[in-house]
DNA sequence: GCGGTTTATATAAGCAGCTTAAATTTATAG
DNA sequence: CTATAAATTTAAGCTGCTTATATAAACCGC
């Protein structure tokens, strides 16, 4: 088969694509409003990722950072901006008082759930034109690809 | 099929792989060195993304910001650096002097194949771990995905 | 042909999300 | 009990996008 072709097409589809997932859907934050946290709520991916993690319980800034695949720092800004929300919640971790626990605030979990639903819905719609072969053979893909990148830079 | 956790678990993937992708990969910038192009050159998807469409071709500066669906800036932008980097040229199309034609340097044709080629091979990698059927649906969902996301903001 | 609008590109300003380096606090080991 | 290591945060900086604005060329009705 051309394989040469569907690499090409994946090199110019998927930059593409993450510049797609990365733009601000202007539903999305109307959705959010509605449910009363601030308009001005900017999801982003990488905030997303957080709010699935933390329906899996409580994570250590260290683990969320490790489970994205970024910089402690950069999860320290992610729980940042969720915590200015009000989404989630810091407290100490008893067993060691250097890490941070983070979890979702009281209640929120249902909101964090619905909002990860908003941002499920163009995926689903995507899925929804696949058999389960290709939506599985889709995630595995991606999986690959994850592997065969991280493997590049050691 | 248990739809629901593929779609949790691309949601989980996607902005990582996206991490990953934008990674500056050091043996990039080393293979680049070796062949003459200044060191620090610094290939991100988006260049890729213009060296791949000119191979079919010179491309206005309005048709690759459409065919890389970024904002006309950001096409100007890689075309820039692609053109102090000495890889691409631009000149005026004749027929429309508003227009800006831009197309490889005499003799970068091969450079920017070599480029693209380091580039290709992680998606290669990844992709002779799957049957030509999951390559396939692999590509198809990509190409769905990137349809429903561009759909969501109109 | 000539003003007024549209189109293609470029320039400017600004923002989000990452990175590395350095600072801070707590745990651990000898 | 001091020295080192680990978890997080703060600070500074970079890249790749965005929108708004400017400029130049083409088009259009008259």
């Amino acid at each position: 088969m051309d394989r040469e072709r569907l690499v090409d097409e994946t090199l110019m589809l998927l930059p593409t694509l993450m510049r797609l997932v990365e733009r601000p859907s202007p539903v999305e934050t109307g959705e959010i409003s509605r449910r009363g946290v601030a308009t001005d709520v900017q999801v982003s991916p990488g905030h997303i990722q957080v709010l699935i993690a933390l329906t899996r319980g409580p994570h250590s800034v260290g683990q969320l950072a490790e489970e994205l695949d970024v910089s402690p720092p950069a999860a320290t800004q992610l729980v940042d901006k969720l915590a200015e929300h009000g989404m989630v919640d810091r407290h100490n971790d008893p067993e060691d008082r250097r890490v941070v626990l983070v979890d979702y605030v009281d209640g929120m979990h249902e909101v964090a759930r619905r909002i990860v639903e908003d941002r499920r819905r163009p995926l689903e719609d995507a899925m929804s034109k696949m058999t389960d072969r290709e939506a599985l053979a889709f995630v595995k893909g991606l999986r690959l690809l994850a592997e065969s990148f991280a493997a590049e830079d050691e």
